[in-house]
This record gives structure tokens, C-alpha cells and sequence, in this order.
RNA sequence: CGGGGUGUAGCGCAGCCUGGUAGCGCAUCGGUUUUGGGAACCGAGGGUCGGAGGUUCGAAUCCUCUCACCCCGACCA
């Protein structure tokens, strides 16, 4: 593609309303214009990425897995415009609804539509309508198509838009053994699919959130930029987002021998740095008591959780604990009455309010803790659960951390000196995330094939997405520097920049003719830039459209002579002659 | 939705406080000279100053409302 005709054209300044790179460099270089907040539109160049992302998730989802014993998926084509009813039938209309997420608008007749933000709902009808029998399973299905959200808030460029490109697969299976065997089938398709893209990337364990299901897993490119946190243990491999991640209790919380409870006033003393600061003892020795509000679809109810002061809840653990929509902090008036003080001096000991208590695991073993006194401005010392009051249901509701110690999977695990548990955090960005749904959508749908025993039987069903778009922007995330873009080859739009310095030389232009037809006939992708421009300008934009390797035809093209460079590392550059340039690009592609 | 910020030419910005001819750099168009890291000179085009209303002889500037966009928090590929 000569450069002099194909429709990219870079600024000299990235938009001011960019943030990180990959948005400032693929709106700098020409790749994605924005029409509104999270809508972009795509130019060729970033198309041919987009394209040949694309064509790599399609080879590993169609490859057959004989390993896993399941045969490749198929590409499908479902709608984006959905009517209300069959989003009705899973139960999802109200709460994506409730939580702004679904564009919906009503037809001409007045019937309500929506743009699919996901298709559950869709491939669940289409399983159902031509699945009859267990001789048809397994089965796997997938798109790569245009979703739309409307996100609370899109940011970040092509990171988090309201209408992005996603490849989404469903499988339908007999049992879960057989669900099983699919996931792990898209879980191995998954790996071979980042790792083609150039991307380094992880897998983590997951919160299933809003889609639902038993198992989830995402796979995550590691960025500084990345929204999403992360535990690790790199001695045992354990890995989570921390929504979902685990660790062991962090010793504390243990005040000796239990004594005598004993009230004190602690005036103005309502958070947990105040009462460290007021008693001179470290937070793991209070006791937090905090008032939630949960959502549910048809209510509201309000639940009292305790954890040692010096951990966190993790809010996610605890919607799921309560199968609740969501939930948040409850207000201060509603705090008010539950204790009858102000807030900040709540506590587990003669709480007399009417709501369900829970409790983190850390408060088990305390002793001699400190709590509010349910009085304003009076805490309670010597406070032993159990003793002095009746421990609630215990859970794991903390948020995990780094520093903590990560629970062991197995005896070798255990046998671990603590040291090598340490977790730790890292940032990333999620580009896939698979479900094992179970039946959650086919029985709400009654979609059910018949099973050897004649008997109607529910789906499995897994499902499993790939931003794709986002996944262009990951790459760019993870492989950029102050110059430009540094497209990872496999999925650059183009292979080589073939530059031509002074087309209006003879001797310059002929080489780079030459060449240029050389390594088309060669099927090499190239971008050969034959623009009457200056030099610093061709510079320039060749190193912020970061194709992998450079050609530079100039000065030396009379002796035959041309340069090649990496763009990944751009100081090393080789003169080599005309002929060997068509070798060092062969060899650097292989 | 809550908090903070910004809207002036395709992109980046100044002008606003203290009202009085709408500007600068880059880009674009024509011309001459240039050509290995964003060239020089000459000339030209391009604007409902986000929108509406108000104050005023006069509003980009002051006031009110509104829309859009960005950043920080709750959602997700």
C-alpha cells in the first residue's frame, strides 16, 4: 500500500482529550477518530488490525481440540437489535435496565427493544429451537460482532467504549463434565489466541458478576494503565482479580487473656485512625461495624457486617454472599436508628436492631477487641465474640491484599515457608473473560434437550468473550514508547514501513520500487511510504504508526545500499544492501 | 449519579479577570527554493467563539439556563 494514496493521515499533536496511550497514539496516527464519548470510528489501517485480530481469534476458535474432545466452534451471525421478551424470560431486563447499562428505546408499535450488550438470551432461543436431542451436543457457537453498553462511564479510548467489537462463544453442553470439557477447550483457545497477538498476558480467577454462573476465569494483559487489580503469588501461580482473590487472615487482633468488658468514653472518636490515634493500639485490635444496604430486583434489606479494623470488605464477595443486585454502604440515618447512636459507634454487643449479621473470619479469633458501644461518642474494651456477644455467620468478606498470604490449594502448597505466599498486586487489562453458566440461562428459558432417558433436561452452557477492539488497545498499552505505537507483528497492519526518503531522486525511487514490489511478491505486507515530504516528517510518522520492521531507502541507494531497523528497538539500525533486505525481512517475520 | 475541569478554524492553544476590528503555532491551498529526524520565504482560504436566553449603545468576555466532552469514584470485553 503506497502511502501517497491509502487514507491515513497523522497530527502533529495528540487530542487533548486522551489520556493514556494507546487512545493519544491511535488518535494521533490516524487509526480511530471519536464521534461521541466511548463511539469510534475505525480508518483502514486500524481496520487491517481489527481484521487480523480477528482472523487469528476465528483460526483458534474453529480449530478442533481433540485433547479437550471437542471439535471446533462455529461462526454465527446473530442480531444486535433484540426485543424485551426474551430478556424478560432470563430475568435481565429489569436489572440491566436498573443499572443503565442496556440502550433500550421502544419501536413504532411501542414495543421495547435493546442493543445487545451480550447474547445469552439470543443463542439460548437458537439452542433451543434446533437442539431436540443429546445426540446434537456438544455444541459451540460464536460471533464477532458490535456490542453496545451504555457504560456509566467510557474512558480510556477504545479501553472502555459504549460500542465495542467483542467475539462472544457459547457452548451448550449434556452435563457438566461435558461444560467442563468445552471451557477447558475455549480456555486453551484463549492462550493460543493472546499469545499469536504478541500480547503477555495471564489468566486470573474471577468474579462471574452480572453475567453469572459457577466458574469464571479472565485473561488479562498486564499495563500500568490497566482499570483492574490484581493478586498473584508467584511462587504457587495463584492468581485473581481482587474482586474474587483470597488470602490467609493476617495475623492480629489477639489482646491476651479475656477480660472484663469495660465502657469508655471516647468523644469525637468515630473512625478507626481516630481510635487508633485515642487508644495507642494498633487497628487490628477494634472491631468495625458496618451497616450495608443490599438491592434486590423487587427490595431493599439492610445487613450489619463486622471485620477487624484493619481490613476492608470486599464489596463483590458480599453481593454474592447475599445474592443480592448490589449493594452500598447504608445511610447515616438509617445507621442512626439501627444503633441509636451516631454513627461511628456501632457495635456487635447488645445491637438490638432487627437486621441479619455477618461477620469476617478475622473476627473469630480476637480478643479483647474494642467496639462501638451503640452510645454516641462511648466504645467498649475487652470485647471477646462469643463471650459477649453471639459471632454471626463467618465468611471470607475480605478484600485481599498485597502482603497477604495466599491460602494453599494442596500439601505442597502447605508446606510452603510463609514467604513464598506473599501475594502481591499488579494492574492489567481484562481482553477475555470465559464462564461455565451451567443452567443459570436455559432453565429460566426452558431451553432443554432430550436426554437418553427420555427425560427434558437443561442445557449447560458456558459462555466466553474477547474485547477485540480492546484488545488492538492492549496491545498498544503494552507496546509503546515516547515515539509511537510498537505493533506486535502478527497482528501490525502492515509488516514493514518501507521508507523512501527523497522520492523525487531517481536513484532513491527506483530501489524503493524495486523493493517494494519485491516483497509484495515475496507476501509481504508493506507500507511504502512514497510521499514528497521532508525526511523528519516521514521519520516521524514511521515511528508513531510503529510497524514492526523499517526499510529506509536514502542516501546510499545510488551503492545499492539501503537501512533496516526493529522498531521495537529503533537505535539499531543495519546498512545492508537491496538484496539481503528482502532476506532480513523474511527471517525477522519467521 | 456525586465531585472536579474544559468547550474559540482539522489539531494544539491565547484572548475572558478589566466588554469595543477574533488571534497564534501546526495542518490546508497557490508559488519559488529545499530534502536523513516535524524546512525557508511570498501569497491565500478557512470561525453560528458549544447552544439558548438575558444585561448593555456594544458580549468570545458579565449573568441565567442548557448541551457536549474529559478526569476521580460505583459497571465490564
Amino acid at each position: 500500500m503506497k502511502q501517497s494514496e491509502i487514507f491515513l493521515y497523522t497530527l502533529h499533536d495528540p487530542p487533548a482529550d486522551a489520556e493514556v496511550p494507546s487512545h493519544k497514539l491511535l488518535a494521533q496516527a490516524g487509526f480511530i477518530q471519536k464521534l461521541a464519548a466511548g463511539i469510534y470510528s475505525y480508518t483502514p489501517a486500524m481496520w487491517r488490525v481489527l481484521s487480523k485480530i480477528s482472523a487469528i481469534v476465528r483460526e483458534e476458535m474453529d480449530r478442533a481440540r481433540p485433547e479437550h474432545e471437542r471439535a471446533g466452534a462455529q461462526e454465527l451471525m446473530m442480531p444486535i437489535l433484540q426485543p424485551r421478551g426474551i430478556w424478560d424470560e432470563s430475568g435481565r431486563w429489569n436489572r440491566y435496565v436498573q443499572d443503565g447499562i442496556l440502550f433500550h428505546f421502544t419501536d413504532r408499535k411501542d414495543s421495547e427493544v435493546c442493543l445487545g450488550p451480550t447474547h445469552e438470551e439470543v443463542i439460548t432461543k437458537i439452542a433451543d429451537c434446533y437442539i431436540s436431542s443429546y445426540k446434537q451436543l456438544p455444541v459451540n457457537l460464536y460471533q464477532i460482532q458490535t456490542k453496545f453498553r451504555d457504560e456509566i462511564r467510557p474512558r480510556f479510548g477504545l479501553m472502555r467504549g459504549r460500542e465495542f467489537i467483542m467475539k462472544d462463544a457459547y457452548s451448550f453442553d449434556i452435563d457438566e463434565a461435558g461444560l467442563d470439557k468445552s471451557y477447558a477447550a475455549m480456555d486453551a483457545a484463549y492462550r493460543d489466541v493472546f499469545r499469536r497477538c504478541g500480547l503477555d498476558f495471564m489468566s486470573v480467577e474471577a468474579d462471574s458478576g452480572a453475567i453469572g454462573g459457577s466458574g469464571s476465569s479472565e485473561f488479562i494483559v498486564t499495563a500500568d494503565t490497566g482499570e483492574d487489580l490484581f493478586i498473584i503469588c508467584d511462587e504457587t501461580g495463584y492468581a485473581s482479580n481482587q474482586e474474587s482473590a483470597v488470602a490467609q487472615v493476617p495475623p492480629g487482633g489477639d489482646g491476651g487473656s479475656p477480660e472484663a468488658l469495660e465502657n469508655v468514653s471516647t468523644p469525637g472518636a468515630k473512625t478507626i485512625e481516630d481510635l487508633t490515634a485515642f487508644f495507642k493500639l494498633p487497628a487490628d485490635r477494634f472491631i468495625k461495624t458496618l451497616f450495608y444496604k443490599a438491592v434486590y430486583p423487587d427490595r431493599e434489606e439492610h445487613v450489619c457486617v463486622l471485620i477487624r479494623g484493619d481490613l476492608e470488605i470486599n464489596e463483590v464477595k458480599l453481593v454474592n454472599e447475599l445474592a443480592a443486585l448490589g449493594v452500598e454502604l447504608a445511610e447515616d440515618k438509617a445507621v442512626q436508628s439501627f444503633t441509636g447512636a451516631e454513627v461511628g459507634f456501632a457495635g456487635p454487643v447488645g445491637l438490638k436492631a432487627d437486621v441479619v449479621m455477618l461477620a469476617d473470619e478475622s473476627v473469630a479469633a480476637m480478643k479483647n477487641a474494642i467496639t462501638g458501644a451503640n452510645r454516641t461518642d462511648e466504645h467498649i474494651k475487652n470485647v471477646n465474640p462469643g463471650r459477649d456477644f453471639d459471632m454471626p455467620k463467618t465468611l471470607d468478606l475480605r478484600l485481599a491484599r498485597a502482603g497477604d498470604l495466599a491460602v494453599p490449594r494442596n500439601d505442597a502448597e502447605a508446606a510452603l515457608p510463609a514467604e513464598k505466599l506473599k501475594l502481591r498486586e499488579t494492574r492489567g487489562i481484562e481482553v477475555g473473560h470465559i464462564f461455565k453458566l451451567g443452567d443459570k440461562y436455559s432453565s429460566a428459558m426452558q431451553a432443554t434437550y432430550t436426554a437418553e432417558n427420555g427425560k427434558p433436561v437443561a442445557f449447560q452452557m458456558g459462555c466466553y468473550g474477547i474485547g477485540v477492539s480492546r484488545v488492538a488497545a492492549a496491545a498498544i498499552e503494552q507496546n509503546h514508547d515516547e515515539k509511537g505505537m510498537i505493533w506486535p507483528l502478527p497482528i501490525a497492519p502492515w509488516q514493514v514501513h518501507l521508507v523512501c526518503v527523497n522520492p523525487k531522486r531517481d536513484d532513491q525511487r527506483e530501489v524503493a520500487d524495486k523493493l517494494y514490489q519485491e516483497l509484495q511478491d515475496a507476501g509481504v505486507e508493506v507500507l511504502y511510504d512514497d510521499r514528497t515530504v521532508s525526511a523528519g516528517i516521514k521519520f516521524n510518522d514511521s515511528d508513531l504508526i510503529g510497524l514492526p520492521l523499517r526499510i529506509t531507502v536514502g542516501r546510499d541507494a545510488a551503492e545499492g545500499q539501503v537501512e533496516f531497523s526493529v522498531r521495537k528497538n529503533t537505535a539499531d539500525k543495519s546498512k545492508i544492501s537491496v538484496a539481503e533486505a528482502a532476506a532480513k525481512v523474511a527471517a525477522a517475520m519467521a
